[in-house]
DNA sequence: TGTACATCAGTGAACGCGCGTTCACTGATGTAC
DNA sequence: TGTACATCAGTGAACGCGCGTTCACTGATGTAC
């Protein structure tokens, strides 16, 4: 049985959509510490006071796209770690997933990478703790991996936190090439490429 | 002939460094894109308009605070880096040299991490040609290393740069044990001398 | 189905406040003779 | 060394403006009967 929402509820989703996108679309050229709730509602249409009805501040807003921008990764990101083939077959089709992310939801990518180290407290705690998240998932996934015999716990984490921030460092790197010709997008799939193939190389030889 | 800095020019520069600390203090808890100019000169205790005879405005304030942070360190990084001992040594001594820093300046520290990635175009840029610089350095100590024999440029300089991402990274999360116990100081550091470590192997393996 | 009342998303006026920037200024320091 | 003028770091008043937050409100939607 299947609940359709009511009227009002439906178009207060969609209020507070408007006001999560048009925030992402200021923060393109600022920072989240210097984004203000009017310039949200003017960009969205709807007095300054609606915003009350959505969120208690812009901090709040900021926890709330970080759901938004990581929230629904985790199920790409664990397939993509697990899937089968040699180890240039994962490198390139995780490299590819990163590009592909990057071009469809660059304005996210950008906001998660500012405000990692940003200056509002529970959107840096918020991404931290989607970011070990990932770190847990990827390090389950290397687990199952027959590579992965003899291996503490401990340097499994190690590994899957590296990859994660190889991953972000990636997106970041793939992020400035957003308005370049196809040769710089091309640089940087071969510099991350490498990079993650030795990472893999050392994983290899680790403790023989 | 030494020459003395007149008694007006001294003040001048005492008054800018003063709006340099006051603002790095401030940045502690936002970000620059946030950062007013009457907070940096009420902060000094100047009037608003006195900034104007040091900076054009915050963004070039903020590029003067990058230089402060990154311009000093290089030759550090170049003597750590190229200092003789085996791998593990070398890592030993990096990661102490890093955690070491974040302890003297963690503001500094703060400050880059920060605004990498931050609102500030001009800020932004500024670091990245800082980051560049200590990725060619460490790149040049590299090529001297008896095991880059056989390595493309392209490669080494790959290298460089994921050493130049760890250091940050490394900096990034001694930052966050500032105000914890020694024990997670020692997580930290064990956790960045095993990534060291697994680049470390993978630099040794690589193409054979 | 129709009616009477409750809910609540969004409004609009008002507030006090701090902002960046301008301008003419002051008075200590620097310089030319 | 002393004097007369130039320089210029820092001042303080003034400006127009946008900010976050409060409050009582409106009117469409929801609900009980």
């Amino acid at each position: 049985m299947s609940h359709t929402l009511g009227i009002r509820q439906a178009q207060k989703q969609k209020t507070r959509q408007a006001l999560l996108d048009a925030a992402l679309g200021l923060l393109e050229e600022q920072s989240l510490s210097s984004l203000g709730l009017r310039e949200v509602t003017r960009a969205v249409g709807v007095a300054p006071t609606a915003f009350y009805r959505h969120f208690r501040s812009i901090a709040d807003l900021g926890v709330a796209l970080v759901d938004e921008a990581l929230g629904s990764l985790h199920p790409m990101v664990r397939t993509t770690v697990s899937a089968a083939g040699d180890g240039d077959e994962r490198i390139a089709r995780a490299i590819g997933l990163i590009a592909r992310h990057v071009q469809t939801h660059p304005a996210h990518v950008r906001f998660v990478a500012r405000e990692r180290h940003g200056g509002v407290q529970p959107v840096r705690e918020a991404i931290r703790d989607q970011l070990a998240r990932f770190a847990e998932e990827v390090k389950a996934e290397l687990a199952e991996d027959p590579e992965a015999a003899g291996w503490h716990d401990d340097d499994l984490l190690m590994l899957a936190h590296l990859y994660v921030d190889q991953m972000i460092s990636t997106a970041s790197l793939f992020l400035e090439t957003l308005e370049a010709p196809d040769a710089e997008r091309e640089r940087v799939t071969q510099a991350a490429t490498r990079r993650l193939r030795l990472i893999g190389i050392g994983r290899l030889h680790w403790r023989d």
